[in-house]
DNA sequence: GGTGTACTATTGATTACGCAACTACTTTAG
DNA sequence: CTAAAGTAGTTGCGTAATCAATAGTACACC
């Protein structure tokens, strides 16, 4: 009986698991798809390039190591380059070479590239907030971030993205 | 003094929403790498190759129509069409038509598409628990899921998605 | 002061997927 | 019974990202 109840115990604990992490990946499939088409179309970027505009915009002087904004968009080093090709192509970052260490290439944010961003962010929000909100309370949401931030290298790339 | 507490509410409101929304994206980003990394490696299987596979598994007679499929694993006709040129030429899932409507055609597990599945999930639901449960306790996962499944068509696909 | 190790960044090849356009079949309405 | 509308699925094309391999630069240590 014991038994019983301890194995059956077992078999919720690990459904629970398995839910959270499906709902994750359903989540994350749904809200992207939805967010980006709207980024897309109204502002021609992707969620990344947002990102990326977002966390230029808010860095000391609107520069960023790229190693720096990879680690921070959790992307890799390529993906970053291919990512910065598209912006500089586009004319909202422009590559800076420093003069005391010559491997590194910073990204920095331009004019265009700056009022883009606060553009694009003003309607983004609204997006955001309008999907977040119509289904869960802002104590819920609270919740959300946190258990969310609980998992492990989720929370670190925090300190350069909170909202103003 | 009314007024510059409400803004501040406002303030508030805005930054919870956005922040779930950046944590999911990163929460996304880190457990599909670590996760995907290890099915990859240990069962030569994406996730969504995984997830179909699942899925067939749990289906009546081990086959669903494309379309099912597609609305299951929250992908495009198109994604599914390719999804699946993979898996049969795996020999993991065969096509099936249908002899009363020639438009549909079944992805059908094939026996070895069944051990796959068997031998895999029970490595990755490891994997999954291994992750989650080291930073959640049951009770936070169970919110976690409930939270998750508020959005908008993430609890739809959860039917064929219980465990056994 | 040269040599090995670590770091930054790019490139080539590949993969997964979406969108739009299309074909093929079925159902409904007239 | 036929025309129109709807449904299932595939294909071409484009894009974002990965990994592995590579090149250039910095620095520590003997």
């Amino acid at each position: 009986m014991a038994q019983v109840l301890s194995e059956q115990r077992v078999a919720e604990d690990r459904a629970v698991a398995v839910a959270a992490w499906t709902r994750l990946l359903r989540a994350y499939a749904v809200t992207t798809r939805r967010l980006s088409a709207e980024l897309h179309a109204e502002h021609g970027l992707t969620i990344n390039d947002y990102e990326a505009l977002l966390r230029l915009s808010r860095a000391e002087g609107g520069r960023m190591k790229r190693v720096e904004l990879a680690r921070s968009l959790l992307l890799t080093p390529s993906g970053v380059t291919r990512l910065l090709e598209g912006l500089e192509r586009a004319g909202l970052v422009e590559r800076v070479t420093c003069p005391t260490d010559l491997r590194i290439a910073y990204a920095q944010l331009t004019a265009e590239g700056r009022e883009r961003a606060a553009a694009a962010s003003c309607a983004h929000v609204g997006s955001v907030r309008a999907l977040f909100e119509e289904h869960l309370s802002p104590g819920q949401l609270d919740e959300l971030a946190d258990l969310l931030g609980r998992l492990p290298g989720v929370a670190e790339g925090d300190e350069n993205c909170t909202v103003e």
